[in-house]
RNA sequence: GGGCCGGUGCCCGAGCGGCCAAUGGGAUCUGGCUGUAAACCAGACGGCUUUGCCUACGGGGGUUCAAAUCCCUCCCGGCCCA
């Protein structure tokens, strides 16, 4: 199976300017590069796609090249952004970039035994930051009209609006990136690269860029955006707006293995060809199952299992799915003391004193102590609402919690509406 | 620098002196149904020591018995002109 096959099996290519270029990738020895914002600590589950891609290419016999967005992050790319975005400082994005280059060594092979296909991580604040702007308005600047800059789907949305504008700055964005293909092209070779189809138009400019430049014909390649059924952007967690981070402080492999067995049936089959490195026959068979056993969630289980173990590993994976039956399909009553503990293990918890626990605590109170709700108004809601349970038992506003129901003497698991826990320990 | 328009709760957006914690939509949350889904249905959605009180409609000041609503001023955004 070369790779070409393998991309367009998997749907991963949405727009490329040479088709060719696939071959290229399939024979080995390319380099290719993707850049990274630095606007958090950590990746996100959106960007593992693009991380895969890499992963994808480097297995081929091709070099990839993570480009952290160091430099660019100072300014913020306003593809298809409705407003414009605030700045990060310089410390944040430092420390950014460092959370980033620590994750990426899970997905890459950074080792110089890898020889050619040994991956790279680049930061392009790196040459971004110290060329003279006079230079860069005369060497960059020049080969690029503002008119087909203008005509950029991307930030069509901001000038068509009629209540923010574009600055300057953010209009300027896409020309850094170009000019980092550029600097790619001629440092290391670079000639391939990749991203979201939302980066189409940033991507196009920058091989115009290093045509004019160097004379050097370059590709691009697009793969799609991983979308729900409803349309909206994959992968904010279960409802809220909150991402789904790789980073297991920030989102507990627990959590994202959850979040992933979740997943609506309509998006499973794209789930498998994006995230997964299952083979061809697997990914149809669990398209199968979904469709004639929705109900048993193969594909999602696999997802899940196959996602935490890439970003935590198999001892992760395996825990989580363990965490995930104890807790929804077993009582917890049932659990012995090791289990419990390991079914929860990454559910916050609090220790309190056996005395004040003798005494009872209003339901109200615990839930804003847990911090399970974020006032007592907000607590009254959800225990009117019957969305409180302490030990999967329901309790209402007039209950009094006290040790009494502590599971093996001093624990007491409570839970707000579906997932959201907090662990009381009684000392 | 000049002119015009605008800044309302997480977002969009009504309100334009009292009946306003502020219509509506979206998002979110909880419950129901179900497959720990989706869709759908119902409810909630500033806070508190909750028959009431406090804080809020860009910031500050003022008029008034009473202001999100009127006046002054400052800040911010958009459009047009220079």
């Amino acid at each position: 199976m070369n790779l070409r096959d393998d991309w367009r099996f998997r749907g991963l290519v949405q727009q490329a300017t040479d088709d060719a270029v696939l071959d290229r990738l399939s024979a080995g020895g390319v380099t290719a590069y993707i850049g990274f914002d630095p606007t958090a600590s950590s990746l996100h589950l959106g960007s593992l796609l693009q991380i895969n891609l890499l992963r994808r290419l480097q297995l081929a016999g091709n070099r990839p090249i993570a480009l952290a967005g160091g430099g660019t992050g100072l300014i913020g790319d306003p593809s298809f952004k409705d407003v414009e975005r605030p700045l990060l400082s310089l410390e944040q994005l430092r420390a950014n970039v460092e959370g980033i280059r620590a994750q990426l060594g899970r997905f890459l092979d950074f080792s110089p035994g890898a020889g050619s296909t040994q991956a790279l991580l680049l930061n392009n604040a790196d040459w971004l930051t110290t060329v003279p702007l006079t230079e860069f308005l005369r060497d960059v600047g020049k080969h690029v009209t503002v008119n087909q800059m203008m005509a950029k789907e991307s930030v069509k949305t901001r000038l068509d609006r009629d209540d923010v504008g574009l600055s300057f700055t953010e209009f300027a964005y896409s020309l850094l990136q170009a000019y980092d293909f550029v600097r790619l092209n001629l440092d290391h070779g670079c000639t391939l690269q990749l991203g979201g189809s939302d980066q189409w138009g940033n991507i196009t400019i920058g091989t115009d860029l290093v045509r004019k430049m160097t004379g050097h014909v370059v590709d691009g390649i697009t793969s799609p955006l991983l979308l729900r059924a409803d349309g909206q952007k994959f992968g904010k967690s279960e409802g809220g707006n909150e991402r789904v981070w790789l980073d297991a402080t920030l989102t507990s492999p627990f959590a994202l293995h959850q979040f992933l067995l979740n997943a609506e049936d309509a998006t499973t089959p794209a789930l498998l060809r994006f995230f997964t490195f299952l083979d061809h026959a697997t990914i149809l068979e669990l398209d199968g199952a979904t469709r004639t056993a929705p109900q048993k969630r193969q594909a999602q289980r696999a997802i899940a299992n196959a996602v935490v173990e890439l970003v935590h590993g198999g001892d992760a994976a395996r825990q989580a799915e363990r965490a995930g039956e104890a807790l929804f399909a077993e009582s917890i009553h049932d659990l012995d003391e090791a289990t419990l503990l390991d079914v929860v293990a990454d559910a916050p918890s609090s220790t309190w004193s056996k005395s004040e626990l003798d005494v009872g605590v209003e339901a109200a109170t615990l839930l804003v102590r847990c911090g399970l709700a974020s006032s007592r108004a907000e607590a009254r809601r959800f225990l009117e609402q019957g969305g409180v349970y302490v030990n999967n038992v329901r309790v209402d506003a007039t209950t009094r919690v006290d040790g009494s129901a502590a599971l093996h003497g001093r624990y007491l698991l409570v839970r707000r509406g579906r997932r959201q826990l907090h662990l009381v320990v009684v000392a």
